[in-house]
DNA sequence: TTGAAAATATTGAATATTCAAGAATTGAAG
DNA sequence: CTTCAATTCTTGAATATTCAATATTTTCAA
């Protein structure tokens, strides 16, 4: 398995970028709906149980580096979708904190992102879905 | 399953690009003893069938859209890692050939990424790789 | 208590990617 | 055969990302 002469296709870092990037186009399209790209879909769901999130949390969560997320959160700050509040407790943080405008637009996103998860168990079967989905949190879990 | 509010981290797109992120970072370190990013490697895999391949095609196999990998080929070709031919048969099309030096590079690099393999084979498990490979392989398929 | 090291976030320059437009060639309808 | 649309690749400008350096605050050892 996985000789080295194996054609690309047949790597699990091939295939997971593969599958990444065809899903990832998918729903790209959905949210293009509301002219959101994923990654601040991402910020927004994120930030929306309500509570305050530091950038390194933020950028952990939403597998953005710092400096691109500090950025992104300047233009979604601008479009008063999140807001800044520096952490009384630890003042080298920042917390972030959705806004009411961001906390209506997370609905709307949130919606358009089940259609696309729908679309997915219909054309790809319920239990493939769970099943895959399993597989890829252990994966995840076994590299750290 | 799915629901509006269900956490990020249940979310199959988020699933996918978490894991792709994380394997995908362990083989850029890998390949980077060579200096070489990932999307040369599977660029020079890919060519590495000795015959020629369009742009185009290239593209698709290496997931990369057309203006990135043409100034990717650019700084391939100052690095005499392959080359350019006109397509006799279809003068708009180009193909692409690696070089002996390309080929010299590329089994480097397969021995790198197969090592990543093999790691992650002891990880998580002769099982469970074939077969997330195998829903992988499906899911790709689904989606098109 | 002080001072050095670590943690956190941002900035600016360098680099890379993408979008829209362009050039060359082919295909195909009239 | 000619012309117009489609295909293929590249280019340049706009945009986004990353790397390295900086500023601020906290931690902790001496």
């Amino acid at each position: 398995m996985a000789k080295p002469n194996s054609p690309i296709t047949e790597h699990l870092a091939y295939l997971l970028a593969q599958a990444n990037r065809e899903i990832n186009r998918q729903l790209e399209l959905r949210l293009s709906k509301e002219g959101v790209p994923v990654e601040q879909w991402r910020i927004l769901k994120v930030l929306s149980d309500g509570n305050g999130h530091s950038m390194g949390e933020l950028a952990d969560a939403v597998l953005l580096n710092h400096p691109t997320l500090t950025k992104m959160i300047d233009r979604m700050v601008s479009d008063t979708l999140v807001y800044r509040v520096q952490d009384p407790n630890d003042r080298r943080k920042v917390l972030m904190f959705i806004s009411d405008r961001g906390k209506v637009l997370c609905r709307k996103l949130n919606s358009l992102a089940v259609d696309q998860e729908e679309h997915i168990l219909e054309s790809y079967g319920d239990k493939s879905t769970s099943e895959l989905k399993r597989l890829l949190e252990s994966l995840i879990d076994s590299s750290n």
